[in-house]
DNA sequence: AAAATCATACCAACCGGTCGGTATTGAATA
DNA sequence: TATTCAATACCGACCGGTTGGTATGATTTT
């Protein structure tokens, strides 16, 4: 195996391993020599592949911000009405929730470092702008081809985020209280008989 | 002053103290010695009103709950109906935003210290299902007296808790990016046209 | 005098990060 | 093909500083 080849490996290695303890532990509670342990790496080698602690952990925050915007693009305007559309992307919440796995404390840990640290609040809230704005499109288009009524497109975004959020964040903290994917449905269905127009 | 009296009081004012620390550092980030200089007391006065640090946070996070069932059972049953009572209680929410000021980030503490701290969890979790249990009557309520459709109470009771616990994790993450006491109303409004009976 | 309240001094454990050095690789050279 | 040599990947001991927590003594109330 080439030498850079095993070097992107640790590399990747050492970024599961430091998802893995954040979502475990937090940030403040992993520390740098358990993520060696777990990746089987020394320190050295961590401090070769990243400048610091905090620089894995923005790198898995860039990687995982990827992975949704991946996520809402492919609920794409080819198919059919803005309320179809909605529904789908409600669906596709049930496998988001079950593919992610462990992996979903690490979104409590984004945002409680987003709340005190500038850098990772910055690539925090950023692409969360993206996302309300996303959805205001959305509504204006379905506005404009007659499925919705006619609402205020930021307003609905911003509670369609909420709405989201919440869900989220409520999977996180209970993830056997609920069937969290089937709410999700239900409250897009819910929102909807209030946006769409006629019924 | 009484020995009893002037003791209270310093138990008060570290309790209050912890609380500005965690809001602004996290619980991991807050060290005690930084929390008994803001109260005033060193760590003596400190480790003789608490057995931990988890002890603070823990009559911190009891506190709090507490108030918002203050809160919840004031949006009392005496007024009027329960299309009017979820009104209120959204607009309701802009004074809370602006009361609890900075002390907003504290939430996402207790919330990710859930996430790991199997006790902090039981003491966030179990109140979580009465606030469901609250909506979810409310919502039977609003049936029973025909101002609501006949929709599944208990979907809908988790669909306006994730509204809310979502406004909240974005008023704390972007407190400035959006009035959300406004967001609040007009999502509960949004609701609304899709739950209530007749138009 | 007994109990409560707080101060001072201190500790063992752990933290993120550094650094001098080694092992492996692969291309250039002979 | 054999040898050299620099670059990359990695090791592990170590450092200054900080942490939560403790042990004990002084002072005041009851």
């Amino acid at each position: 195996m080439s030498a850079q080849q095993r070097g992107e490996e640790t590399r990747s290695r050492i970024l599961q391993a430091a998802a893995e303890s954040f979502a475990e532990h937090g940030y403040d509670g992993s520390g740098v020599a358990e993520i060696c342990e777990r990746a089987g790496v020394t320190k050295g080698g961590f401090y070769h592949h990243f400048p610091s602690k905090q620089a894995v952990f923005l790198d898995l925050l860039e990687h995982w911000l990827a992975e949704v915007d991946v996520q809402l693009e492919a609920a794409g305007p080819e198919s059919d009405t803005v309320p179809q559309r909605l529904l789908q992307m409600a669906e596709a919440a049930r496998r988001v929730f079950q593919a992610a796995g462990g992996q979903l404390p690490m979104f409590l840990e984004f945002w409680s470092q987003a709340a005190r640290d500038p850098e990772v609040w910055q690539a925090t809230i950023a692409p969360y702008r993206r996302y309300q704005a996303f959805f205001s499109a959305m509504v204006q288009a379905g506005i404009a081809e007659g499925t919705l009524r006619d609402v205020d497109p930021e307003a609905a975004a911003w509670v369609i985020v909420s709405l989201a959020v919440g869900l989220m964040l409520q999977g996180v903290l209970d993830p056997q209280g609920n069937d969290w994917g089937q709410v999700a449905e239900e409250g897009v269905r819910m929102l909807l008989v209030g946006l769409e127009k006629g019924r």
